[in-house]
DNA sequence: CAATATATGTCAACGTGACTGACGTAAAGA
DNA sequence: TCTTTACGTCAGTCACGTTGACATATATTG
């Protein structure tokens, strides 16, 4: 399919447009995950490990349920790293006082300190992406990342995890 | 790390925005990977097969080097599912005529049949994103991913792989 | 030409992180 | 009380990455 027949596109709408927008999320995230897999193997961690911690650090006393749907992945695929986690001392699980079948999910301190290493190389990694592409650039890179997700307008666009 | 201590940072460089920023990727790209898993049910495949498929088909006659140069994985690695491949018709090698070590890879019309499929659900997701959120917002979305890249101007940002 | 370097392939062993399916338990809710 | 929900666990499987060692053909260089 080329784009002769598709009539008055703009510009950015041509398909070399868009598969370039397609490997740039390809390379991005290639990239992305680069830095803290340094930090994770100190650990002997891998980022499923880093995505736990990640989502539990932005919500503190989140559910397991909560955190199944984030990660979209089984209860049986979390529960090794999650398990790990625990017993390692990164994350303590509490009954809820509301729901007693519930397990909300706490960092320790020590997980505090390991989210704080993960997140931070990204943060800078971010940050000078932001700062070389200036804040109208940024206000656009949230709009097309917000529109590319399931749900356009997912909660994360604009804060933590939903409670219920 | 609290922003407190930070000085006079432009707004979008805060941290909550920062943080946004990495989560935004991730959810992009967990959403984005969604599409064209189902096509490759259909064959047996997985994302490893896709992502061959991809770039050979954006870049005919590229050698194995480039590919694994590319997606960043062992020759190992790239063998099992390049094999599968070649074996079931989607992709042929051929002797470069320049340097005849080198198994130049090209797609057969079975494996751009495959490639249009996949590459076809990410396009609609891509454009419906670009098209929601404005030619301003697909420049700054550009800029700020090729920032996020290692090579910050990584020769995809521009056009297809270079050769030598 | 001989020696070395490069491009690619292959065998083998291993680890992570996904999956499905089945079953168990405690607590909530109808 | 009965059913549903939240979570955990056991067991088996698969995709896809890794390291390390070795083989072959071709190119390049002294």
């Amino acid at each position: 399919m080329t784009d002769v027949k598709t009539g008055p596109n703009p510009l950015f709408l041509r398909d070399e447009e868009l598969v370039q927008g397609i490997e740039l999320l390809f390379y991005a995230y290639r990239d992305f995950t680069e830095d803290p897999d340094a930090v994770l193997e100190e650990y002997g961690f891998g980022r499923a490990h880093h995505r736990v911690v990640h989502f539990v650090a932005r919500n503190p006393g989140m559910s397991v349920a909560e955190l199944l749907e984030i990660l979209r992945i089984t209860k049986q695929s979390l529960s090794r790293v999650l398990g790990q986690l625990v017993e390692r001392g990164f994350v303590v699980q509490r009954k809820g006082t509301r729901d007693r079948r519930q397990r909300l999910l706490y960092l320790t301190e020590t997980g505090r300190d390991l989210a704080e290493r993960l997140t931070e190389p990204q943060k800078r990694r971010v940050a000078r992406a932001y700062r070389g592409a200036g804040a109208d650039a940024v206000e656009g890179y949230r709009k097309v990342l917000t529109g590319l997700i399931d749900d356009g307008r997912h909660e994360t666009a604009s804060g933590p995890v939903r409670r219920r």
